[in-house]
DNA sequence: TTCGATGCAAATAGTTTGCATTCTA
DNA sequence: TAGAATGCAAACTATTTGCATCGAA
């Protein structure tokens, strides 16, 4: 019942991540299937719990724990990655949608910025200390522009 | 009984933070005092368990909520700032002591880099998104040298 | 038909809060 | 002696784990 062509695919990017799934010898369960729907329907920064709900809007049963261990895995197998805002809970998002962050400590706003904007860090921190930094898994704590002028 | 000139003494260091709450019109406690202590002591990415256990070998009264209050005052006072590792808990160190972070995802080393590594990256976030980082308040996750070329 | 994945309940870690009491200023 | 700070208990949030069961391959 699709007929376009040229256009994105939300349904491609899904079977596109399990198999990815089923490459690693992972099965794909119904509930497996559901939150990568949701991750690559809106994939950007949810909590676990948020996907949670999201997924119990079509599959009431699935519990919190197994969206846990599924992000987990696919995590694991770099197909999602996680980050740690500020004080909240941990965030997920499709790795694909790959981005920094910068998180402003005052109003909790969070800035998505080009992977590019690390590079000189990444550069420095490679050549000074031989590490590499992934910009994904971490945000860049300060001020945004709004409240550095009127805080 | 301390007759050196020109050493760097704790007790000073501990009442010059002492002085920001009294300025800010918080009395000084024994609790309070302790804490300070420890953190002038050893005052490095410890988390607010390690440091109520470190007051409660002096004062075994002394609660772990506590040392989450104070360590919430002082941090709000600009005296001690927090840090996000990873996945463990937050930690606190004095403000003085400042330094960037870098945390191995792989086997949890945190490397602790001068604040001018992280100038470039600060410029640019400036420059571009009118966003002032702190490069205290957060850890740039990667991989160290060591998980680098032996993982 | 096997073993990876799930649902559930319970445990755990980290942190916050309400409240009566204490003690600094 | 007023109200800031404390100790304690309990609540709360985020996450993990043990285990019996289920179902994808």
């Amino acid at each position: 019942v699709d007929h376009d062509t040229g256009t994105t695919h939300h349904h491609d990017d899904t079977e596109a991540v399990l198999d990815v799934v089923r490459a690693a010898g992972g099965r794909i369960t119904p509930p497996r299937r559901l939150l990568v729907d949701v991750l690559v329907a809106d994939g950007r920064h949810r909590s676990a719990e948020e996907i949670a709900i999201e997924v119990q809007r079509v599959a009431p049963d699935v519990h919190l724990s197994t969206v846990y261990r599924n992000l987990d895995e696919l995590e694991r197998l770099g197909v999602v990655d996680s980050t740690r805002l500020g004080d909240g809970p941990t965030t997920y998002h499709l790795a694909s949608a790959t981005h920094g962050h910068f998180l402003c400590e005052h109003c909790g706003t969070m800035i998505e910025v080009p992977d590019a904007v690390f590079d000189s860090l990444a550069t420095a921190a490679k050549r000074d200390y031989g590490f590499v930094i992934d910009p994904h898994r971490f945000a860049a704590v300060g001020r945004c522009r709004d409240c550095v002028e009127n805080d």
